[in-house]
DNA sequence: CGAGCTAATGATATGTTGTATCATTTTTTT
DNA sequence: AAAAAAATGATACAACATATCATTAGCTCG
């Protein structure tokens, strides 16, 4: 029944089930649709357009409801990252890493919805942070995102 | 009819429209009360929130679709700024002011909606959009929010 | 194994933010 | 005062999201 899946994407849902089970979480069928969809699909999708997807890849209507408790799950367990500002969300670029990482920050087409996972440099975070407290505020996360054009986008 | 206003709020809402003046452009009555509640509630507020205000304030319900439409006025003029993050607006907190402004940058609390309006550092600007280029994109807009909690709100 | 519990999903209703479109009113122009 | 342009109102609807209750699937333990 799985139609044909990139490698890349098949070995990220073996570490993700892995890491439930770790975990003691489930990696449900529908959870593994979900995933399966933000990674195939290579940009950042909102939970309408994920019924659809799963509609056309798997030919049924996954409700809304069940794909915005999926992903809450999957976020939960960080293998998805909610984009506050595109209203989307996208797989974690780093599931076959093994290795902890630094809190990520996005780039964000605006355009095209493509989404690159970068890690700001300490010390750029850094001044940031100062910056920030300067004006009495703190960052309410060290996860960033940005509005961006991507080159593909940019005329 | 005007109930009470803050000093400095009736002082920008002079400024603004003398710059509408000179613009050509007509700072009408429900232009005028839109950027008063936006003035004086001293937050960033929701459209939504603004036909509410209106209503408390001056006793008859403006249309959410009248207040989209001031708010895209006001933000043409500069008047006010949308906060995409936040999905609110505030007023501008360069009216008074007459000289030329750097692009500005928000830092929003998530909690109370408090915003306070800064200019970043040109050296951090320019590392952020050095870093953001390495990745092959670019900043959609030089004008940044950041989700953050203030002083008031941290615990 | 099967009754009972918990976790996951489905169905439905509703809330919030925002846009599209056409009608009406107000203001300006001539 | 008539015609044109600008502003506002009314209505419908789209996209994203949450709340709530019903149902189903999986697990646990006598």
């Amino acid at each position: 029944m799985t139609a044909h899946i990139a490698q890349t994407t098949s070995k990220a849902l073996e570490q993700a089930e892995a890491l439930c089970n770790t975990r003691g979480t489930r990696l449900t069928e529908k959870r593994r649709q979900v995933l399966m969809s933000l990674l195939d699909s290579q940009k950042a999708l909102s939970a309408y357009e994920l019924t659809d997807y799963c509609r056309d890849r798997f030919g049924y209507q996954l409700p809304a409801m069940s794909v915005y408790r999926i992903l809450e799950f999957l976020e939960g367990e960080t293998l998805v990252h909610r984009l506050d500002l595109a209203k989307k969300y996208v797989a974690c670029s780093h599931i076959l890493c093994d290795h902890q990482h630094e809190l990520p920050q996005f780039l964000i087409c605006k355009q095209c919805y493509h989404v690159q996972e970068i890690s700001i440099q300490k010390s750029l975070m850094n001044s940031l942070n100062q910056t920030v407290l300067t004006a009495d505020f703190r960052l309410a996360s060290q996860q960033l995102e940005f509005d961006c054009v991507c080159s593909d986008c940019f005329v």
